[in-house]
DNA sequence: ACCTGAACACCGTTCAAGT
DNA sequence: ACCTGAACACCGTTCAAGT
């Protein structure tokens, strides 16, 4: 086995904060976040596990980092010209559109905190902050207003992360929607009887669209009345 | 060291799957989701870890049989007499105690998917459809009435669990609130204009009170004119 | 300053062997 | 039928030693 001693065809970068996060990113798009490992990623970087650590804290951190990676483009969009609503809508699908391109985020974004400055869930909460005080809601309500959206993406973020889990395993979505369906009309009819109305729906349901429903709702439901919102006396 | 053989304290029942799960429960609850290991559970229970898997298939089932467990007795609650908004707004709390009470299981539930029969998500939608239903909604619009209510509950769940583990670290409610809307306040005042704006409703905040109106705002939102909620032409 | 890779202290899960 | 506990194949993280 005389093999001739060449220059290795891809010259070997050092690493970087840089490199580990874009195959971090890589490593959850492709397996999953069972997958993210300091083993696996060193591999790929063709290091051992503990030279990530001097880029990087620890498994915290990367993740964090990498759902920034994924975020941040999103927010580059720019609203000048659009109503806030348009506005809004448009950085709901955005936030939407990253998760359904990189599922493992939506498992994760809803479970960081607000609170560390720059954090991708607080400018997330800023850009719809902006579009509702656009909107003229009283300074009381503004906080209400940009939470209750802000949690509602997060929320489908968090169920369609799920789904997308369950669907992986059949391969044609229509198949699965079907199977979901039937599954649902098989339910008990007295337990389950809102479900089963509603089974029919899912055939030609589109969570996308679903998605931008509820964000209409949330939105009527602000600029509706009285914005604070409580019905008591 | 003459140590007296006598029978034991409390005498050893055999192990059960409710054993089990109540054991896993409160090993959530007192050290956490990072605390609930097969190992840890068996010492509780007096045996090994392998005896565990006699009665229940694996980690995930056990962790949805946990949830389970504090999610049940919520959908206990009977709704007659109440009007559907008093009805969902009575649910709607009841998770969010739960959550409150058990911050791990506002970790997981988001990613559990709605599609298993008889899963507790699954059990909590059907439980506003109703009350969706009872609104009067139009039929094709009920699916994103339910949906848009659920995905807001479980998005305020997650962001709730991640306050909770945020907040643990400080001792005390109004401090950490302080130290936030401080830090808030040091932000970049063109990067986060609405933040810094909003920082001062934050030590005032509830957060019950801000979940309740995020619910009344989406009620509104289904109440009001069109329930189907897209703006277009 | 940055990288290496063996070593430590854990995991979930399996399974032969016991009762 | 049910339990035991050693063993397997992993983890994240650390750290002495190298360059």
């Amino acid at each position: 086995m005389a093999s001739r001693k060449s220059r290795p065809e891809r010259r070997q970068e050092p690493l970087s904060r840089e490199r580990i996060v874009a195959a971090a990113v890589e490593l959850l798009d492709t397996v999953g976040e069972g997958g993210l490992t300091f083993r696996a990623l060193a591999e790929r970087l063709v290091t051992g596990p503990g030279a990530i650590y001097w880029h990087v804290t620890g498994k915290t951190e990367l993740l964090a980092a990498a759902i920034d990676a994924v975020i941040t483009p999103v927010l580059a969009g720019d609203d000048t010209g659009a109503t806030p609503q348009e506005a809004i809508r448009a950085l709901a699908l955005g936030v939407f559109d990253a998760i359904d391109a990189h599922p493992w985020v939506g498992t994760t974004l809803a479970q960081l905190p607000r609170t560390p400055g720059k954090s991708p869930m607080l400018r997330v909460f800023e850009r719809i902050g902006r579009q509702v005080q656009a909107l003229h809601v009283p300074e009381a309500a503004q906080f209400t207003a940009a939470s209750a959206l802000l949690s509602y993406i997060l929320g489908v973020a968090g169920q369609n992360a799920a789904n997308t889990r369950a669907a992986r395993a059949n391969p044609d979505r229509t198949a699965f929607l079907d199977a979901v369906a039937t599954a649902w009309r098989e339910l008990d009819p007295v337990e389950y009887a809102f479900t089963r109305d509603v089974a029919g729906q899912l055939r030609a349901h589109d969570d996308r669209a679903e998605f931008l429903a509820g964000i209409d709702l949330i939105l009527a439901g602000i600029t509706a009345g009285r914005a604070d919102g409580r019905t008591g006396p």
